[in-house]
RNA sequence: CGGAGAGUAGCGCAGAUGGUAGCGCGCAUCGUUCGGGACGAUGAGGCCCCGGGUUCGAGUCCCGGCUCUCCGACCA
C-alpha cells in the first residue's frame, strides 16, 4: 500500500497523552480518540488489531467454535442472573420518555461480557451428555462505562476482546478444560511477543466465582495491577488476594507499665507513631466492621497495613463486610471513630488478629476512649494472647509468600487475559441442565475465558517502543517491510514496490513527495520491522535497516525479499 | 464517586488590569532545496464548548450546564 492511499497521517507536534501507548499510537496514525475510553482504529492501527485477533482466533479454533453475538441485549436477559443491578459498569439505555421519540419503551443493555447471551444459545441446541464438552467464541466490541477510562488502549469504556464460554457435564470435565484454555492463551501470548512477560496469576474471582481466578499478567510499568511472585513456589498472585507474612520484629524491650496517653486529635498511625515517638510497626489498627449476619467484629493489622476486605471476609466466614458506621462505633467502643482497640471490647464483638501483630512488645492500640491511646500493651498480660493469628492484611513490598517465607517480588503489570471457571453461576440461572446416560438431569458446569485484543495492542506498544517511536513485533507490524523513496529514485521505487509485492510481501510505500528526513522519523515513529530506502545512492539494490538497530546495508531486492520470506 | 486542571483555526498552544483574536505545525500556490523533522514569498482557514447574566462593550467577569485531561477510589 502506498503511504498516500492510507489517509491518516502522522501528527508529530500532537499533544502527549500521560500513557506511552495513547501518545505513540495516537502521533503515529494509528488511532483517534472519540470520547475518554473510545477510540477509531485507523487503517494502520486495524492492520495490527486484525493481525493480533488473527493469532488469538487461531489458537481459540483450537479450543473451541467462532460465533458472534449481538452487542446489543434486552434488559430482561440481564434480569435472570441479577447482574443488571450488580455489574456496576454496565452500560443501560434508559427508556423513552418525554425528550424522546423513540416509540420503544424498551430498555437496553451493551454488553460488557455475554454470559446472558450465550448460555441460553448453548442451551438451545445441547442437551444431551453427547453433547459435552464444547466452548463457543467471539472476538467482538465490549462496553464497561468505567468511572474513569485512562491508559490509552489499556483502559476504555468501549474496547475489543475475545470471549470464550465453555460448557461440561461436571466440574472435573471444567477443570481439565480450563488446563487446556491456559496452555492455549500461554501459546497466544508467546505468539505475540509476550511470552517471556507474561504470567499466570491468581486473582479474585469477583462476583464470577468464590475460587480465584487466572490473569495473564505482562510485566509493564505502567500497568495496572501489582503482582507478587513467589519464585521458590512458581506462584504469582495479585495484590489484591496476595497472602502475605510481615517482615518478622525481632524485639528485645523489657515490657513496661501499661498506661492511657492523651492524643487529642491525632488518628491515622503516622500521625500517632510521629507523636508517641514510636516506630509506626509498634502502633495497632483497628478496624470494626459488620457483618452479613448482622455481627460486629473488629480486625486488627500492625501500623502500615492494610486491611483487605476480601482476605478478612474469609477469615471471618461472611459473605459481606460494611465498615461500622459511626453511631456503632460510638455504641461498641464507647468512643469516636479513630480510638478504636483491642482492650476491653464487649465480649460480642470478637476480634481477629492479623499475624502482623504477633511478636510485638509494648506495643499501642486505640483506647476506646476519645483522645487516648493505649501504649505498652503486651499480650498475656493487658489482654489475652490471641488463640490463632489470621491473614487479612493487603500485602506490600516487603512481605513474605507464607508458605515458604520467601520474600515476594513485586512488580508491575498489565492483564491482558482472564480466565473463570464459572461453574454453575450462569447455567442454573437459565436453568441449563443435560440429560446424563441414566436419563436424569444434571447441572451444566461452565468456563470463561477473555483476551482483551485492543488492550494487547496498548501493552505491545508499551512494550516496545523507543524515544523515537513504536517498535512493533513482526508478527503484528501492520506491515512486513516500510519502502522509503527518496527524490531521484521514483522509477526504482516502483520497480521495488511491485517486486515485493508480487512475492506476498506487504509492503508500505511512502511515496510522498517530502524531504528525506521527514520520512525517515516517520517510518521510525511507525515501527514497521524492516526499513527499505531506495535512492539515488542506492542504484538498482536497496538499503536495509531493522528498525531496531542502526546499522544498514546494502543488498539486491531479491536478497532482500529472500530476506524477509525467511 | 472525591480532588485538581483544561475547552480559542484541522492539530498543539498564547491571548495581565473587559475594547472586537494571534503564534507554531499542518493545508494551498510559486520558487529554491533534497540521506535524519529544509527555506523564502503569498494565501485560505474562527458560533473563542453550550445557555443565561453583568456591561455602552465579554475569549476575558458572574451563574448554570456539557465535554476532555490528570491524581485518587472503584474495576465481574
Amino acid at each position: 500500500m502506498k503511504y498516500s492511499q492510507l489517509h491518516t497521517k502522522t501528527n508529530k507536534s500532537g499533544k502527549d497523552f500521560e500513557s506511552i501507548n495513547a501518545t505513540l499510537l495516537t502521533k503515529a496514525g494509528f488511532i483517534d480518540q472519540t470520547m475518554a475510553g473510545a477510540y477509531s482504529f485507523l487503517p494502520l492501527g486495524l492492520r495490527v488489531l486484525n493481525k493480533i485477533e488473527a493469532i488469538v482466533r487461531d489458537e481459540m479454533d483450537k479450543i473451541g467454535v467462532e460465533l458472534v453475538m449481538s452487542s446489543l441485549a434486552p434488559k430482561s436477559l440481564w434480569e435472570i442472573t441479577g447482574r443488571l443491578e450488580t455489574v456496576d459498569v454496565l452500560m443501560k439505555t434508559v427508556g423513552a420518555n418525554q425528550a424522546s421519540q423513540l416509540k420503544s419503551n424498551n430498555e437496553y443493555v451493551l454488553n460488557s461480557t455475554q454470559e446472558e447471551l450465550i448460555t441460553p444459545i448453548a442451551q438451545r441446541f445441547n442437551t444431551s451428555y453427547k453433547d459435552f464438552p464444547f466452548a463457543f467464541y467471539q472476538i467482538q466490541a465490549k462496553f464497561r462505562n468505567e468511572a474513569r477510562a485512562k491508559s490509552g488502549l489499556l483502559r476504555g469504556r468501549e474496547f475489543r476482546m475475545k470471549d470464550l464460554y465453555s460448557f461440561h457435564t461436571s466440574e472435573t470435565d471444567l477443570k481439565a478444560y480450563y488446563e487446556q484454555a491456559k496452555v492455549a492463551y500461554t501459546r497466544v501470548f508467546e505468539r505475540l511477543g509476550l511470552g517471556a512477560d507474561t504470567v499466570m496469576a491468581l486473582a479474585s474471582g469477583g462476583d464470577f466465582t468464590k475460587d480465584y481466578s487466572h490473569e495473564f499478567q505482562t510485566r509493564c510499568e505502567t500497568g495496572e495491577d501489582i503482582l507478587f511472585a513467589a519464585h521458590s513456589a512458581n506462584i504469582v498472585f495479585n495484590k489484591e488476594v496476595a497472602p502475605s507474612q510481615a517482615p518478622r520484629l525481632t524485639d528485645t524491650q523489657e515490657p513496661r507499665e501499661m498506661e492511657e496517653v492523651e492524643g487529642t486529635g491525632i488518628i491515622g498511625v503516622e500521625a500517632l507513631a510521629e507523636y508517641l515517638k514510636i516506630p509506626v510497626e509498634k502502633t495497632t489498627k483497628t478496624i470494626l466492621f459488620e457483618t452479613a449476619e448482622g455481627n460486629v467484629i473488629a480486625a486488627a493489622v500492625r501500623g502500615g497495613y492494610d486491611i483487605n476486605e476480601e482476605k478478612l471476609k474469609k477469615v471471618v466466614g461472611t459473605t459481606s463486610l460494611q465498615l461500622a458506621s459511626a453511631e456503632t462505633v460510638k455504641r461498641v467502643t464507647g468512643a469516636e471513630v479513630g480510638y478504636a482497640g483491642v482492650l476491653n471490647l464487649p465480649s460480642e464483638v470478637k476480634v481477629f488478629f492479623d499475624e502482623s501483630t504477633q511478636n510485638r512488645i509494648n506495643f499501642e492500640c486505640g483506647a476506646n476512649r476519645t483522645n487516648y491511646h493505649s501504649i505498652n500493651v503486651n499480650f498475656g498480660r493487658d489482654l489475652p494472647m490471641p488463640e490463632q493469628f489470621y491473614d487479612f492484611k493487603t500485602a506490600k513490598e516487603g512481605d513474605a509468600y507464607p508458605e515458604t517465607g520467601e520474600v515476594y517480588e513485586v512488580f508491575r503489570a498489565a492483564e491482558v487475559g482472564n480466565i473463570f471457571p464459572l461453574n454453575t453461576k450462569f447455567t442454573k440461572a437459565f436453568g441449563y441442565t443435560f440429560t446424563d446416560e441414566q436419563g436424569q438431569e444434571q447441572p451444566v458446569y461452565m468456563g470463561c475465558y477473555g483476551i482483551g485484543t485492543t488492550r494487547v495492542m496498548g501493552v505491545l506498544v508499551e512494550k516496545y517502543h523507543d524515544e523515537r517511536g513504536i517498535i512493533w513485533p513482526s508478527q503484528v507490524a501492520p506491515f512486513a517491510v516500510h519502502l522509503v523513496s527518496l527524490k531521484g529514485a521514483e522509477a526504482a521505487a516502483q520497480q521495488t514496490y511491485d517486486q515485493l509485492q508480487a512475492a506476498g510481501i506487504e509492503v508500505l510505500w511512502d511515496d510522498r513527495d517530502v524531504s528525506p528526513g521527514v520520512k525517515f522519523t516517520d517510518a521510525d515513529l511507525i515501527g514497521i520491522p524492516v526499513r527499505l530506502v531506495v535512492s539515488m545512492k542506492t542504484g538498482d539494490k536497496v538499503e536495509w535497516k531493522n528498525r531496531a538497530e542502526t546499522a544498514t546495508e546494502l543488498l539486491e531486492v531479491s536478497a532482500a525479499i529472500a530476506r524477509i520470506q525467511t
